[in-house]
DNA sequence: TCTGGTATGACAACCGGTTGCCAAACTTTG
DNA sequence: CAAAGTTTGGCAACCGGTTGTCATACCAGA
């Protein structure tokens, strides 16, 4: 009769099971699991010994409720069905993981409204969010992020602390790269009117073109999927330009797939830069060249900003901001311009 | 001084802060929030008005634990990255928000240990889980379900609601589709040996196979990822086959692209048949021909029947069980079988 | 041996709701 | 008009932990 059995209820185990099977309050339970240096070293022990064989799970809720922390992390992302956040999640999923954090992902459906409803129902239930390619105004992120602990992915917010990726210096090399194949007549496939990268990228991309003397201009905006492309694929070629910067891999899928239904090849006709890498973008038809970066890592850095925010502890001041490294991946949608007697362009 | 405003404190409003500003007990709040049958209705409109302006939001951590609903559902998927998910997951986060739950979404990794530790943890935090693919033995999963509410996909263990995607039969459709092509010699290539799905369709195609004569045999196993395509499509030379029937389309596209590198034309010289019909299966090269089904649909109704089984009220038995439409989507990386004197396959 | 300091663990309040029970108030009925 | 029935709303316990406060016990130093 060594151990009082509790007659294992069906209940899960509380710590006042874990408290009577010891002999010792509930609190000192709590802390010989929370504050382990607050308890003797024996009495933890035997209560860590008790906890272990009841096969006790600290109820979350509960811990939330009395520690206000919830030990959980928001995730809003704007369409869970684009490849670019797979690889985003994945990042902070694992990071999330490893400090112990539960993941709370959202689908805001590109809606500013879902997103900050969204928000306003996990200020409760979650310690801090990450935001991925917000709709929200600038103003609407701010009053969010005095609320509650965030970081912004592909968003600069001044006061915000966000990961950036360094879309607008690889749109840089996108168009070196152009250059260097003797396209002269270039167009920027822009995305949604309310992204905030689309639009740095513009600029940082019409500043570039000015300075290398080719022309570049705006086409859109179009909708980050891949539908949107026969639409993006049909303006371009109206426009007579010989070569497109897509504002992401969906609609640069989708206007090679127009452009091939079309009869226009590519990259003989016309040449094709997406962004993002995707999934797909290695085997679609011809292989996408587009700017690559590390997106996972994206989404890891931005896990750990978030930890560093909450748990202030030692290590120097947190970085509230972060810029991920962008290339350049060629592969078979781009090649030299046509020659300007070449035959395809539907245009004069 | 209609209103006694309490100072607008900065943490937010509680029932208490709602009841004093009414001048009723907090259980009266309570009450007339989640019972307002029990509340004379003079009384509740006040509230409701007092909540309105205080912009309350309840707090679900303390709303779980004392009535021992979460209002949280887990959704366990092995891998986050492979697209097939991407739908399954977008239906059960539609689902759930329409019924005011919240998704838990967790990536177990393609391990049986991750996805029974996350089941145990999710007991407290969830008021049931969908699991999609469980790599989880029938006798674990079934003691797992007996434990929390649960509904699984493309996983049938008797005693645990599932729903089904009738890959089966689309696995016969897609040999009437090669058998009527010409082909004699084919290969169905094998997902991991965990999964129930892969077994259970080869079980149909071997069957199939017997009854219209053509001879069949199994590849594998192989992971589902891209990566696994080059090796798949080795084994699949190798073995003389000129079509092949793959677990998914991430196996189906890897090989397409190892069939390009060694100068194997698909379909000509090889036939490929995919599974899922994923993001990316209408743009690879050649696009591909695939297994497809309606797979948000899988994931909305699964949180359907997961509701059901939690919220127990009218309407008739909860059903146990559904299945889910598949057909065959003929693209281009399927074509007439090549003549025996066909010069490409090295085989001997 | 007495005093001050520290280690240890118990008590109880609290987080923000839910809910059983009961009493007051109101309504209906004989 | 009184008795019985029905609303309505308050009290308090409870969910499962956390944490501030305090008493006891143990230790070393004087």
């Amino acid at each position: 009769m060594a151990t009082t059995q509790p007659a294992a209820v069906d209940r899960p185990p509380t710590i006042h099971d874990i408290a009577a099977l010891c002999g010792v309050a509930a609190s000192t339970v709590s802390r010989a699991l929370s504050t382990p240096d607050r308890v003797n070293i024996r009495t933890r022990q035997r209560i860590e010994a008790a906890a272990a064989q009841l096969n006790y799970i600290p109820n979350s809720q509960a811990k939330a409720l009395s520690s206000g922390r919830t030990g959980a992390v928001g995730v809003l992302v704007p369409d869970i069905t684009n490849p670019f956040y797979f690889d985003l999640i994945r990042g902070t999923q694992l990071q999330l993981k490893a400090a112990g954090y539960t993941q709370l992902l959202v689908d805001t459906e590109e809606s500013d409204e879902v997103e900050a409803s969204t928000m306003e129902q996990l200020r409760k239930s979650a310690d801090g969010i990450v935001v991925a390619a917000s709709r929200l105004s600038d103003d609407a992120l701010l009053a969010a992020a005095a609320k509650m602990p965030m970081v912004t992915v592909n968003r600069d917010v001044p006061g915000v602390p966000a990961v950036l990726i360094d879309t607008p210096s690889a749109t840089s090399q996108a168009l070196d790269h152009l250059v260097s194949l003797g396209h002269k007549r270039i167009a920027y496939i822009a995305g949604p009117a309310t992204s905030q990268s689309s639009t740095r990228r513009w600029t940082a991309l019409s500043e570039a073109a000015k300075e290398r003397g080719v022309e570049v201009r705006r086409l859109g905006p179009f909708a980050p999927k891949t539908q949107s492309g026969a639409a993006a694929a049909d303006a371009a070629v109206h426009s007579g330009v010989t070569a497109c910067i897509a504002f992401n891999d969906l609609i640069a899928i989708g206007m090679l797939q127009r452009l091939r239904e079309r009869g226009i090849r590519v990259p003989q006709d016309m040449s094709i830069v997406g962004c993002d890498d995707i999934f797909g973008a290695d085997f679609c038809n011809p292989p996408l060249t587009t700017m690559a970066s590390p997106i996972e890592q994206a989404g890891r850095v931005a896990v750990s900003m978030l930890l560093a925010q909450l748990n202030p502890l030692a290590g120097g001041g947190t970085r509230s901001r972060s810029v991920m490294p962008t290339h350049l991946t060629v592969r078979g949608s781009t090649g030299p311009a046509p020659t300007p007697a070449a035959p395809g362009l539907g245009t004069q």
